[in-house]
DNA sequence: CTGTTAGCGCGTTCAT
DNA sequence: ATGAACGCGCTAACAG
């Protein structure tokens, strides 16, 4: 079976071709039997609109560019999912790529997403290196989960998580700190920031790091197992965790070493993904759907008013849910 | 900044639009100097070109369709990157989209495929349901996971799997068998057939059953629950499980239930996933990076040759990795 | 080597 | 209400 076009169903049908884009289209101003007939012929031979041509057409793909830093971590996986089914509800295709935090390969993919024609792109920024050149791109754009300042944006309140977080120890009665993270991100600066509020400080050798490139089961293992080696028995009693993974790689590192969670180290993860659930892992509670769908509201009126007026900045309050790993009162 | 076309280029270099054309496409018959200049203006102005044009003129998007059937399992998110990888090796782009199990979701994945003009199909089957009118489409197509009669497809030995997983519960001393799964499939036929034919019979009782529909954290649990308030303590010694989160998921409710893993169920789980590396669940190891790389393989020959042969049906063996679920001797 | 011409499949005037 | 004609941006065939 051979492509099918217009032309063909109009020929089968004894029409012209346009007649058959209107009833395609529902434009009224077509006779009902006409319709009817063209719509048989359609069904019959099973013709499919080109889209190729219809985009070059209208200037329009209905295709949203998505791209993102990871998929290892579910919460991104979640984010994709959900941003994929509220697209599909409005008419739109997702073009899903992945920068692994490259900002090269965010930006190949952004052109490349230009190239085909999106109508829109939604981020989760690899740094802040292309912030400036997508700003000046004539598709909207959106960034989720972090807040740029020269982008619409849609992000969580970092620096209040990591104070929720230390707030929740110190009331545990926790004294000695640690962070397991890749850097010194929002999270990081609202812990330590929180930690110095209440006249803690943070010990740097209570930082577990892990290499930004340390995103599988292997070489995050390895980063946290060097960390055992290094400082021996960690000197804190408690650690909030960059995201679940972190948090689950950490756990179960350290329970191989006979440390308990959560009576010799309470653990609170971030992103609150099933493994957290699944595990009994407290975590920081990402708002995925509102998330999304605030972000999908902000680009379609974008797309479709072009409004370029100041840039919508949105911060989502974070949410502690507390499971087992870091339920736990510290006494001594 | 508007859209820029080629003519525009043309008239910034003083050349016609099809010698445009010919320096990006890379055609030798053109004069250095002037290739220089049109690249200039090019890299100057930030020039694209219009996929949706050249696909409209050479009928090829090089995108490939890839459609599955859940993202909840981390095996799928693996095969859809490792996928991803080796298609942009090639130059193509990957369309994404989730059937969620269901056949008429899958069928409409296919219809958007086919108008976005993709030049191939790759599918984790819902179902047999589509199967028959997917082997009669232009568009060339394979199938992975699974192996299907009609189509080129490329999957694991299901049956060996459940084999090898019996062969190793019998050698480690078990006389009670259990299966964690949704539904009978060559994995359960495999597992039954071997105890049958080693002299045991599957009791029906010991059959954890999941709903097709269950594929997050909360259903599944649900249903894991309802077994143990249903039958009470189990009476297996060991199970196997169609995939590495109902296994995990198996494996805490058992915890909960003081029913340790493997001393009093040896567990094994299938994908062999981040999840079973990070919880030491034995698994069955799926090889990923050759399903992928023999499927584009037979993709881009089907594309580039049009061979309409009989199918390719390339069905990869299973390996088991034994971690500490199941090490464990049992002496009765 | 380069420009002119045509046409991919569709939506959109403009006539009728 | 319908058809003829045009053009979206690009590649390919053909002249010159």
């Amino acid at each position: 079976m051979t492509k099918l076009t217009m032309k063909d169903i109009a020929r089968l049908a004894n029409v012209s071709q346009p007649t058959v884009s209107r009833v395609i289209n529902g434009n009224k101003a077509v006779n009902e039997d006409i319709a009817k007939k063209v719509m048989k012929v359609i069904e019959e031979v099973g013709y499919i609109p080109n889209k190729a041509a219809q985009t070059l057409k209208k200037s329009s793909s209905h295709i949203i560019g998505v791209c993102v830093t990871e998929v290892y971590n579910p919460y991104f996986v979640e984010l994709i999912e959900t941003l994929e089914a509220e697209c599909r509800k409005i008419g739109y295709n997702i073009l899903l790529h992945n920068s692994k935090h490259n900002p090269i390969t965010e930006w190949e993919s952004i052109q490349n997403f230009l190239a085909r024609q999106v109508d829109g792109l939604i981020l989760v920024p690899a740094s802040d290196y292309n912030m400036q050149r997508i700003s000046e791109l004539s598709t909207p754009s959106v960034i989720i989960t972090q807040n740029k300042p020269q982008l619409d944006s849609i992000g969580l309140n970092h620096l209040q998580a990591g104070k929720i977080v230390v707030e929740s120890f110190i009331r545990a009665g926790h004294k000695k700190f640690g962070f397991i993270g890749t850097e010194i991100d929002e999270k990081f600066l609202g812990f330590d920031g929180s930690l110095r509020e209440n006249g803690f400080t943070f010990d740097k050798r209570n930082y577990v790091r892990l290499e930004v490139t340390s995103i599988d089961n292997f070489l995050m293992r390895r980063d946290i197992e060097k960390y055992f080696t290094e400082v021996g028995r960690p000197d804190f009693t408690c650690a909030f965790a960059a995201n679940d993974i972190m948090a689950l790689e950490f756990m179960k590192a350290a329970q191989e070493r006979n440390i308990r969670i959560p009576e010799d180290i309470s653990l609170v993860g971030f992103d609150d993904t099933y493994l957290a659930k699944i595990m009994g892992i407290s975590s920081i509670h990402q708002p995925i759907e509102e998330m999304v769908k605030m972000t999908i509201e902000i680009l379609q009126n974008r797309i479709e008013h072009e409004v370029s007026s100041t840039p919508v900045t949105i911060q989502l309050e974070p949410m502690l849910i507390e499971r087992n790993s870091s339920r736990w009162k510290r006494i001594d």
